[in-house]
DNA sequence: GCGAATAATTTTGAATTCAAAAATCAAGCT
DNA sequence: AGCTTGATTTTTGAATTCAAAATTATTCGC
């Protein structure tokens, strides 16, 4: 059989909350901006139940506060949400990664090689498009190890917050020198099978995007909004 | 002034949410059944509106998956899922131990030590509604002196889900001692501040208790839906 | 002219109505 | 009789309509 019953199998509340999402995630809605409805359905081309079913959606997402009676805004983080966030991301990038070096396959192993080796190509070329590409897949594939659903959804969940101030903060050459040499040693950890290792350098990956990321937030701050993942 | 403006503060939605989690998590509404929209405007005395937007805040929760066309169906948590959730909340209960640890303070330490000793007291009078609250409480509050109200959060979400399970396992009399064992470990730890051995008590606890769930649920199953917190 | 009270408008919240999809039931066929 | 096909009913999905709250604008008094 072929895949064509595939045709479009999302109801429009969830289509319009894919939407809203990435609104909000590429910052084309402001943080702190209020959701008006009237506005939201012109720009969707849909009525307000679905939409506003798909705000209720992503406001359990944290995406977007619910103010009774007074609509919803995005959700305008501070810096001790955003320390907070990936204070958490951290634990739970190092409980995937110790999990990972304890239950990934030989084969998950190979492809996360073949990945690391795409980064470094990137690397070299200073080519920040495919790198940004490639940390996130190569993330995403040892979050897969672990083989916790539970725990990927989680981490999802949180990461969808700061996933805009993750991708906008512009690395110097040595922070992406030193980000590099981290991932060598998670590659290396994970042929180890060593899962203390794991941790101990997924922590120190995460506080480093953390200070990375605050640092950009009290300089200057916001840099071009318009950019796509 | 009085506290008579707070007639109700809460949207006609979110009190519908929390009537619908509370059916859930009661086990009210059975794990597997799905939520027929009719049936529950007319228990619920609501129209339909406010009670899909429930439904679409509590799917975002993971109480119910929400199918295409075929309405919500409350979450039947398979045994891998009991296993991945209480795995998670290991993490995120070993990570709350740490940051409480280093975080904590005296009076902060000082409550939670007196709400230990009533445990041990409603341990002593094999009071096991005092007990699980008491339990309850001092896990709360051990979150809480972690600072971080992310980690909360997320930690409720995920709990939200195995909360039924957990709170009708029969503990035996040897496991209820050694849980009581782990307790004061716990109290020691927070005391002289050592966040690795809070870590390393808190997952075993986990464990324990996870062991016991997946017991009781492999057992026979399903012990008296009736009970509430 | 400035500020407070009030009226008009806008915006959100909820109920009803309409449409489409799925489930159920019945009849016809092999 | 068992199965398939088609019609009926039920249920979900979405749009519209109605109501209440909040915001904005205006008028009146000082």
């Amino acid at each position: 059989m072929t895949d064509l019953p595939e045709i479009s199998r999302l109801s429009l509340h969830d289509q319009v909350a894919v939407r809203l999402r990435t609104l909000l995630i590429e910052g084309r809605i402001a943080p702190g901006a209020k959701l008006n409805e009237r506005e939201l359905t012109a720009l969707l081309q849909v009525s307000r139940t679905p939409l506003r079913e798909a705000i209720k959606l992503i406001a359990a997402e944290g995406l977007v506060d619910l103010l009774p009676n007074r609509g919803a805004v995005a959700v305008k983080l501070t810096e001790a949400d955003i320390h907070n966030s990936f204070e958490v991301l951290a634990g739970l990038e190092a409980m995937s990664g110790e999990l990972a070096a304890q239950r990934i396959t030989e084969a998950e192993l190979a492809e996360i090689s073949a990945m690391h080796f795409e980064m470094l190509a990137a690397f070299t070329r200073r080519d920040l498009s495919n790198y940004y590409r490639l940390n996130a897949a190569i993330h995403a594939a040892i979050n897969h190890s672990a083989k916790n659903p539970v725990l990927t959804r989680t981490f999802n969940a949180i990461n969808a917050r700061v996933q805009s101030l993750r991708f906008r903060t512009n690395l110097n050459e040595a922070k992406w020198k030193h980000a590099m040499q981290e991932h060598e040693q998670m590659v290396q950890a994970l042929r180890a099978r060593d899962g203390a290792a794991m941790r101990q350098v997924l922590v120190q990956h995460l506080v480093n995007k953390r200070t990375a990321v605050l640092d950009q937030l009290r300089a200057g701050d916001a840099p071009a909004p318009g950019m796509a993942a």
